[in-house]
RNA sequence: GCCCGGGUGGCGGAAUCGGUAGACGCAAGGGACUCAAAAUCCCUCAUGCUUCGGCAUAUACGAGUUCGAGUCUCGUCCCGGGUACCA
């Protein structure tokens, strides 16, 4: 801007160049260190993070990016508030989804890694994000994954992490472990084989022993409500009873036990039926029905993990055992049946086919009895079921002795201390949530740091020793010639046991990338210190997190496992706080052509020509724009000249403050009572993530500001720079700077609104007849009732409405005013 | 099946506590500027009637509560996401 005469005032004041001005304000930020945090002695933390991606080859696509902006739009607006902002920024870049892209291009993870990362890099930074690159983390760097191996070995120390035999998808073509998304329709989703099951020996943390403590401080967190339900559906508590079912059988009595939530249907409980990997199989089948028994359980163990959970087609078989009904002392038979799975409650339930519709399906398929004990409003004891009546609000117990006539809620009481004096039953709380499996019989991740002696058993490889490197290996692909790619490498899994020094064998399984994300953000902070994961005071002081963003797909899994290794570090005492996130919020999904933005989608968008042809201000502004921030929108590219109009509007308004000869530091009223509107508004949206209406808001200024015709003034313009700057940061800058100030404008702090000048003196007061909006009045703000009804009246278009006087008025200060005749 | 969301103009959406439905933006139509186009600027823009003053109808559908319902209650239909034999 060197000649600002009216003559080429009009090229400058219509658009401008966002390539030019993005450019220099990226390259100032990283020159001036001026989103560098100092960790150490920030007086004001505020720990901003969003979820770090996983870097694909294709890069970053607008999906990505929307979060992100959305991320960054409440960092810088907590910077503008005066907060000492942390906004770190990774790569989650372990994992199935690297390792078979690295598959199908035919190259190693570990060349293609670091290329993805760059270019991840380049477009976080051409978007403009207020990152500090001083503090990044890559999951796959020996770097950072020397203390996820460190973490897991503090489980293990904490009693957290134990090894059993557990079932795993296995093609038996390809001879090799499948992840459940690698099977289709029960094949394998290379070679269309059907897939089997098969049993190996793999490490797990006992997160079910934090199910109630991860459950119960939901209550106190301040995160999205559908997140919060979604990690209440996953824990899963159940109340109920475990009953005890007596068998004889050759002389002997056994007990099977069942979990049940309906313990008041126990009296029509007609069989039981046990898992097929249940230990008491064995016991209770009988010689003539062996045969059978053997049969269904080859069947049940080859058929594949996706497969038999997804199927409801019942199937069974009779062990030959009965087990007597220790509430009616009848004798009932005892089924094997996949419908039960052994990992829930005890692997066995008493089955009451007239109140459970998967119990009537298999009573139906198998001819077993059906007896009601429950009846609905109107229904005959005695009438039968041709469905499972399992609604109990108000069910009645019947066919039940002393219990008849109770309501569901009193006998699953009663019921329940009957079975406690008999001493065949007891109160139980059930959770739903499993201990978590993190073995992976994949090459892509943190090996597993343990080594197998045949005279110590499983050595933890002492903290001293790690990292356990990740070897660079050709054959990364798990092919034919065993389970896990490490266990075809003697030289590296040949190593001396840490306790006695004979030779032994490392683990040879990588953990899950779970694991890698669900301590991330603790690292972040004490990235550069080498001598531990975390430093204790930096840690502290910058965590919990005070704004968690990222996507509802991560609900679940990753939220929980981050709460859970959050919470047995603090139980170590290594941690102040027991939660990771104070403040989580779910942002929504980015539509394009009627589906989610996703690669298997195959509808991405990458965001590069966008920029290139808007400019990062244009295009974040348009994606906070396009949509409520939590529940996403149509991304649809023809919208985005409306947000670049109102940055030239922006542009063109405050060159002309900069240049006007005249009176620059009073403004008109209205303009200005509209600004301290705006003001209010924009910081009352962006902290509830309102982003689209902020905009909104903002625009809504710019046009009273472009309604009159003398130019704006710098009072009536400068504040709105600052109010633009969390969404279109670089021209946020060089306004600033145009207007004269030297520094960042996000050290500048935010524009402060009166409450007296947002407020009219006038306001349009509506007025109804019956509830009819009839007309308005330009009235005082703080009319009467009384003057506001005789001013009503006397109009006749609201009069004319009413044959007499208001029989009913209804007044709300400064609202409306109606008339019901 | 179950659990969450959601259904408002041609389109994306707004309406924060039950108080003027359609802010803001896109698209469309008209006009100004221009030799022309682009850009820019101005105007119109839910639907139907209209004597051009207005009037009526409208927030998926049907009931209800209320002076007043997009918003609350009950029922029905549709769409999206998650989850799935959890006893």
């Amino acid at each position: 801007m060197d000649n600002p005469v009216n003559s080429t005032r009009n090229d400058e004041a219509i658009g401008y160049d966002p390539s030019a001005v993005e450019g220099k304000w990226q390259n100032a930020w990283r020159d001036r260190e001026t989103n560098t945090t100092d960790v150490a002695a920030a007086p004001d933390p505020f720990y901003a993070l969003m979820m770090f991606p996983y870097p694909s080859a294709e890069g970053l696509h607008v999906g990505n990016l929307f979060a992100f902006v959305g991320g960054d739009v409440y960092g810088r607006f907590q910077r503008l508030q005066g907060h000492n902002v942390f906004e770190p920024f990774g790569y989650d870049a372990f994992g199935i989804h690297s390792e078979n892209y690295a598959l199908k291009v035919g190259k190693h993870p570990m060349d293609l890694i670091p290329q993805n990362i760059a270019n991840f890099r380049r477009q976080v930074e051409r978007a403009g994000l207020m990152v500090d690159w001083s503090k990044s983390v890559d999951t796959t760097s020996p770097d950072y994954y020397k203390w996820t191996q460190w973490v897991f070995l503090q489980l293990l120390k904490q009693g957290l992490a134990y090894k059993k035999q557990a079932a795993v998808n296995w093609c038996p073509s390809c001879k090799t472990v499948l992840a459940n998304e690698q099977v289709v329709g029960g094949a394998c989703e290379r070679c269309d084989t059907p897939v089997e099951q098969r049993l190996l020996s793999q490490w797990f943390f006992r997160i079910s022993n934090y199910a109630q403590r991860l459950l119960a401080n939901l209550d106190g967190l301040d995160w999205s409500e559908t997140t919060r339900t979604a990690q209440r559906n996953w824990i899963g508590r159940s109340e109920g009873a475990e009953i005890s079912f007596t068998v004889t059988k050759n002389g002997g009595e056994h007990s099977i036990r069942v979990f049940t939530t309906r313990p008041d249907t126990v009296f029509g409980a007609t069989y039981l039926v046990i898992a097929p990997e249940h230990p008491m199989v064995a016991t209770l089948t009988g010689g003539v029905y062996r045969t059978a028994v053997d049969q269904y359980l080859v069947r049940s163990a080859k058929q594949d993990l996706v497969t038999r959970k997804s199927s409801t087609e019942k199937t069974g078989v009779f062990t030959g055992a009965y087990a007597t009904n220790p509430a009616t002392g009848k004798e009932i038979p005892v089924w094997i049946s996949d419908y039960v799975l052994m990992e829930y409650g005890t692997g066995a339930i008493m089955a009451v086919p007239g109140h459970d519709d998967r119990d009537f399906e298999f009573a139906k398929v198998f001819g077993l009895p059906i007896v009601r004990v429950v009846c609905g409003e109107g229904e005959e004891p005695s009438a039968p079921l041709d469905e499972a009546f399992t609604g109990n609000e108000r069910g009645i117990i019947v066919n039940s002795g002393r219990f008849d006539g109770m309501t569901v809620a009193t006998a699953k009481r009663e019921i329940v201390a009957m079975l406690e004096e008999k001493k065949a039953g007891h109160p139980v709380i059930n959770y739903r949530l499993h201990d978590w499996c993190i073995s992976r019989q994949r090459y892509w991740g943190p090996p597993i740091p343990i080594i197998y002696c045949d005279e110590h058993g499983a050595v933890p490889v002492p903290e001293k020793d790690l990292p356990v490197v990740l070897p660079y290996v050709e054959d990364f692909k798990p092919d034919d010639s065993g389970i896990s790619p490490l266990a075809r490498h003697e030289d590296w899994y040949c190593v001396p046991c840490p306790t006695c020094g004979k030779m032994a064998r490392r683990e040879t399984d990588v953990s899950d990338t779970f694991l890698d994300s669900a301590w991330y953000f603790l690292r972040y902070p004490s990235v550069g210190i080498d001598e531990t994961a975390f430093d204790s005071a930096i840690t502290n002081r910058w965590l919990p997190v005070n704004s968690y963003i990222g996507g509802n797909e991560h609900a679940v899994l990753h939220l929980l496992y981050s709460r859970f290794v959050t919470m047995v570090l603090h139980d170590m005492g290594l941690l102040e706080f027991e939660e990771p996130f104070t403040r989580f919020r779910a942002h929504g999904l980015i539509i394009r052509n009627g589906a989610k933005m996703s690669k298997s989608k195959g509808n991405v968008v990458i965001p590069d020509h966008y920029i290139e042809k808007w400019g990062a201000d244009a295009f974040r502004t348009y994606l906070m724009f396009l949509g409520p921030f939590e529940e996403g929108g149509d991304f649809r590219d023809a919208s985005i000249s409306g947000v670049k109009r109102f940055l030239d509007r922006l542009w063109a308004s405050v060159t002309s403050a900069v240049e006007s000869p005249g009176d620059s530091s009073s403004g008109d009223p209205d303009v200005l009572r509209k600004l301290h509107q705006t003001i209010r508004k924009v910081g009352d949206d962006i902290p509830r993530l309102s982003y689209n209406t902020a905009v909104a808001a903002m625009m809504e200024y710019m046009n009273v500001l472009r309604r009159g015709e003398r130019a704006a003034s710098r009072v009536e313009v400068t504040p709105l720079v600052q109010l633009a700057a969390p969404f279109a940061p670089h021209i946020a800058e060089e306004l600033w700077e145009k207007l004269g100030n030297s520094g960042s404008i996000f050290d500048a702090g935010w524009p402060s609104f009166d409450e007296a000048l947002a407020a009219s003196e006038r306001i349009d007061l509506a007025v109804q007849v019956n509830g009819k909006t009839r007309g308005k009045l330009s009235v005082p703000r703080d009319i009467d009732q009384d003057a506001a009804v005789g001013l009503a009246m006397k109009e006749e278009s609201i009069s004319k409405f009413l044959s007499g006087p208001a029989k009913k008025i209804v007044f709300v200060p400064g609202r409306l005013l109606n008339l019901v005749g």
